[in-house]
RNA sequence: GGGCGAAUAGCUCAGCUGGUUCAGAGCGCCUGCCUUACACGCAGGAUGUCGGGGGUUCGAAUCCCUCUUCGCCCACCA
């Protein structure tokens, strides 16, 4: 046979990418619109074209895989579609660093070649990542591989924007955005982020006009006091009341400004005077737009302080010439000084404050006065809320549901104009002549109005528009493709929490609104990957582990192995970095131990094997029958785990079938009959192997895929993957016992696996327990006597006595305790009262055993004395179920005869 | 300021709807084994007042309250 030659130590480089290749000619990813399967489809998470693979994704994405691999076992039309996102701002940034090495800046390139730039880096670097996944064993459809910015996609997004604009959902709002100084864009709510930082609250001195005192006010930013236009005070202060109606002039500038009343003013905070900037902050635009105030910009595009009128009006200069050009923390540091050497700074207090950074270059975000289009989100949000108020939509875990619910319901106008070169551009249209303003579907020559000339809007969209639309922009809407009637709405979305707000809220808003339908109907949470100091891991930090290098040392599936049973339902996964040794060798270890459990089945199979079921009973030994009756309750254990995502659980469930019960016990026991080959030894290994190579396939598909191709009966090419989910076997479980949610953890197959576990295996461990207590070399045969019990277990270990033999080196001789001196007995009873005795004369290590014979002592006296006061307590006995008052009892039983045979011991052992 | 999550063996974590899988797994550690599938292994073993304090209950790691410590999300106190 050629296994023979398989070398003991499973090499997974050099296995992996040959059957990645082999899943891949055979097809057996590509999804068929014809197929008359059910679908099951989940849509990837596209990766940003810049970006190479990073944990975070191998984590996201080998859940998918499990997910999509288990349910296309089990038997659906699965299609995970893969693809990557243009990006926008994150990928312009990285050019324009690369332009920047040149001593460029897009501008000196101008848009078309900056972006025709972009579009070749792209053509490089874009589908880098998704070769990435293939390393990782992801089974992707890659035939349906779609791109945000192609023209298809495009078309989509286009579409979608004229649709909304034609429903009046997108307007053209004049407000206080989030402007990025460095991106020199707008960004959306979301694309600003909190980050606690610590500042200065300065307390700035205004003096009145009038010459009649000053107000004092409280400030983060004292360089935007020069676009201030107002000082408000809330009505019902008391300290405001002889200042409203009067009016202060701006320090440094000496332009008037009013001091009104404003009910925004919260009392607690400053003095109770605030200024007013219009122009650079969002409340005190409203504050502005209430008053009717004036709303001048006082800084440039790029932070620098500035009058700064392009596209809003301003009302004259307000910049002194000292500050023009000057960078606003810079500005800052400069007014403070000016302030302090007028005498107009009261005082400086450090203050906690939350301050808005960019997500993509971590500026810090301005506020700014400008023109964008906007997305009235309230009648998307409703429909969204509906859906998962009538569970359309769920999330998992559950805890994740308020937090959608939450920002659904308070949720604002969505800015998805961007000021950025690289995107999809917005489809507005304005006539030069008339003024006249459309977005249109196609790009039009001249103005349908007046026949006048067009210019088109310069900025792109928010890229998260288009990423919102994938789920269906990627079956080819707005055609009615096949592709589309068939996989669209998908089912699972596997992705992290940090863009549940970004793409997920949105996507089953668009899902809802253009395709009628939400997009999946699970929403799957997974953590984030941090290192042992729970730090995310990042390039920046330096403490990101590449995953291909964990592929190249330890295999893809230890990989895997690692991300889905290291981490349960939505908590982070914590990786160190500076040991990968002990991260990522148990998958690897465990990648070994199939294959040389499949090395050794495969020794002992011949080429044909009768199946299970039709094995008569009769000639099943108590062990078959255990193992036969684990591998049902293995078979619906994992599949209820996969089905409900406890994927940790599936694993370490399947992991347990095939190394604890197959491995250690089956095939140790049947070493001595598959010697002889019998037949029926060989065909249920073959079954049980083939079980857990399938229940394995979704978590770790490199190792499972290569053995089980060298299975009896499957050397003709067929491929695991492709091959069906496990069932529980009709012919091996009492009819029902499956099913019955009351027996679903009890044993199959007419209590074997009490018999085996309780009173074989017992037994053994008991036995190899003393041996080594006592120190008993390893080729001397142990007699023991089991006492005081049912026949059951004498019967049971009579049949089993090869077995006993030989995995515990010991005899069953009814009456060998009978007047021995020296007696050992195993630390358990069988549960039917039965004590097994082990005679030791001559044989044992005396201080070891009074060590151990003691401590068991102490631990069972205690415990049955808990044990005794409970059975006592009229309460436990009037309340308790009486199953449970049932099982104390015969604790109480086996518990007091174990005593006493320590008791024994201790004397026949002489103990102190 | 609101909301959420976590705290269990040296480390990383399981323990679902309260009572034999209830104190567990893997790694690490100790002891003995190269028992011809596997030393990336086998067998045996040590280690925990289940974050603190209350409460509910016959019974709590598990439910409730509270405190402490971490983490995350949201939020227009300048």
């Amino acid at each position: 046979m050629p296994e023979f030659s398989l070398p003991p130590q499973y090499d997974a480089s050099s296995v992996e990418s040959a059957l990645y290749q082999r899943w891949l000619e055979a097809g057996v990813f590509t999804a068929h619109v014809d197929s008359p399967k059910k679908p099951y489809v989940i849509v990837i998470p596209p990766p940003n074209v810049t970006a190479v693979l990073h944990m975070g994704h191998g984590l996201n994405d080998t859940l998918q895989d499990a997910i999509i691999r288990f349910e296309r076992m089990r038997g659906r039309e699965t299609l995970w579609l893969p693809g990557t996102d243009h990006a926008g701002i994150a990928t312009q940034n990285v050019v324009e660093k690369l332009v920047a090495a040149e001593g460029k800046t897009r501008f000196d390139l101008g848009r078309e070649a900056f972006v025709q730039r972009v579009a070749d880096f792209v053509s490089q670097t874009g589908a880098v990542i998704l070769d990435q996944l293939k390393t990782i064993g992801c089974s992707c459809d890659w035939s349906r591989t779609r791109y945000t910015l192609s023209p298809e996609l495009s078309r989509a997004v286009r579409e979608v924007f004229v649709r909304l604009w034609e429903e009046g959902l997108i307007y053209r709002g004049h407000r206080v955005i989030h402007w990025c100084p460095r991106c020199l864009t707008a960004l959306s709510d979301e694309e600003a982020e909190f980050h606690e930082t610590s500042g200065n609250l300065y307390y700035i001195h205004y003096p009145l006009a009038d010459g009649s005192g000053q107000v004092t006010v409280a400030t983060t930013r004292p360089e935007t006091l020069l676009g201030d236009t107002a000082i408000i005070v809330h009505p019902k202060d008391p300290r405001g009341a002889r200042y409203i109606g009067k009016r202060a002039l701006l320090p440094l500038t000496g332009v008037e400004i009013p001091i009104l009343a404003d009910e925004s003013v919260d009392q607690e905070f400053g003095t109770g005077f605030v200024k007013v900037t219009p122009a650079h902050d969002a409340n005190d635009f409203e504050v502005g737009v209430r008053h009717h105030l004036e709303m001048p910009l006082v800084m440039t595009e790029d932070g620098k302080m500035g009058d700064s009128g392009k596209r809003e009006a301003g009302s004259g200069k307000r910049v002194p010439p000292e500050l023009e050009g000057l960078d606003r923390f810079e500005a800052r540091k400069k007014i403070v000084k000016m302030l302090e050497a007028q005498g107009l700074l009261a005082k400086v207090e450090s203050h906690q404050h939350a301050v808005r950074r960019c997500y993509r270059c971590d500026s810090i975000v301005e506020p700014r006065l400008s023109d964008q289009w906007f997305v009235k989100m309230k009648p998307l949000a409703e429909p969204a809320l509906e859906a998962f108020r009538k569970g359309e939509v769920r999330f998992v875990p559950e805890r994740w549901e308020t937090t959608y619910v939450q920002w659904l319901e308070g949720i604002r106008d969505w800015n998805i104009s961007r000021q950025l070169w690289w995107g999809h551009r917005i489809p507005v249209f304005t006539c030069t002549k008339c003024k006249h303003q459309w977005a249109d579907r196609v790009d039009p020559t001249r103005c349908p109005k007046c026949g006048g000339p067009v210019t088109q809007d310069p900025d792109v969209l928010d890229t998260w528009f288009s990423s919102c639309l994938w789920p269906f922009s990627t079956l080819g809407w707005p055609d009615q493709t096949p592709d589309l009637e068939h996989f669209y709405p998908g089912h699972t979305l596997v992705t992290a929490p940090e863009i549940l707000f970004f793409w997920v809220a949105r996507m089953i808003m668009s899902g809802i609104h253009v395709m009628k339908k939400v997009p999946f109907h699970t929403v799957y949470l997974h953590g984030t990957v941090r290192d042992t100091k729970h730090r995310k891991m990042s390039k920046s930090l330096g403490n990101g582990i590449d995953p291909l290098d964990v592929v190249r040392l330890y295999g893809a599936d230890a990989l895997r192995w690692t991300a889905i049973a290291g981490v349960s339902i939505g908590s982070d996964l914590i990786l160190d970095n500076e040991d990968l040794e002990a991260t990522f060798a148990p998958g690897r270890g465990f990648a070994n131990k199939i294959w040389n459990i499949g090395r050794f089945i495969l020794s002992q199979l011949p080429d044909q094997v009768i199946p299970v079921e039709t094995l008569p009973r009769s000639s099943l030994t108590v062990e078959d029958r255990w193992i036969l009756s684990r591998s049902q309750t293995s078979i619906t254990s994992v599949t209820e785990k996969m089905a409900a995502f406890r994927l940790d659980e599936a694993a370490k469930d399947a992991y347990e079938f095939v190394w604890g019960d197959l491995a250690d016990w089956y095939i140790e026991a049947s070493k001595p009959r598959l010697a002889r080959n019998d037949a029926t030894a060989q065909s249920i290994l073959a079954y049980c192997f083939d079980i857990a190579l399938r229940l394995l396939h979704p978590i770790v598909p490199f190792i499972t895929e290569e053995l089980w191709g060298k299975l009896p009966g499957r050397r003709n090419g067929e491929l695991l993957a492709a091959a069906e989910w496990p069932a529980p076997n009709q012919g091996l479980i009492d009819s029902g016992a499956i099913d019955d949610p009351a027996v679903r953890r009890r044993p199959v197959d007419s209590g074997a696996w009490d018999d085996f576990a309780r009173f074989v295996q017992r037994v053994i461990i008991g036995i190899r327990a003393i041996r080594a207590t006592y120190q008993v070399p390893s080729n001397e045969v142990l007699k023991f006597d089991v006492v005081d019990g049912s026949k059951l277990p004498i019967q049971l270990l009579t049949n089993s006595r090869d077995l006993v033999r030989r995995l515990a080196g010991a005899e069953l001789e009814l009456g060998c305790s009978r007047g021995a001196k020296n007696i050992a007995g195993i630390g358990q009873t069988l549960g039917d009262g039965s004590l097994v005795k082990v005679p030791l004369e001559g044989k044992i290590d005396l201080d070891a055993g009074c060590k151990r014979v003691l401590k068991d002592m102490d631990r069972l006296e205690k415990q049955l004395a808990a044990l005794s006061a409970r059975l006592a307590n009229q309460q436990f006995m009037s309340n308790a179920p009486p199953e449970v008052i049932d099982r104390e009892r015969v604790k109480e039983t086996t518990w007091t005869a174990q005593l006493g045979l320590l008791r024994q011991q201790r004397a026949t052992l002489g103990c102190a």
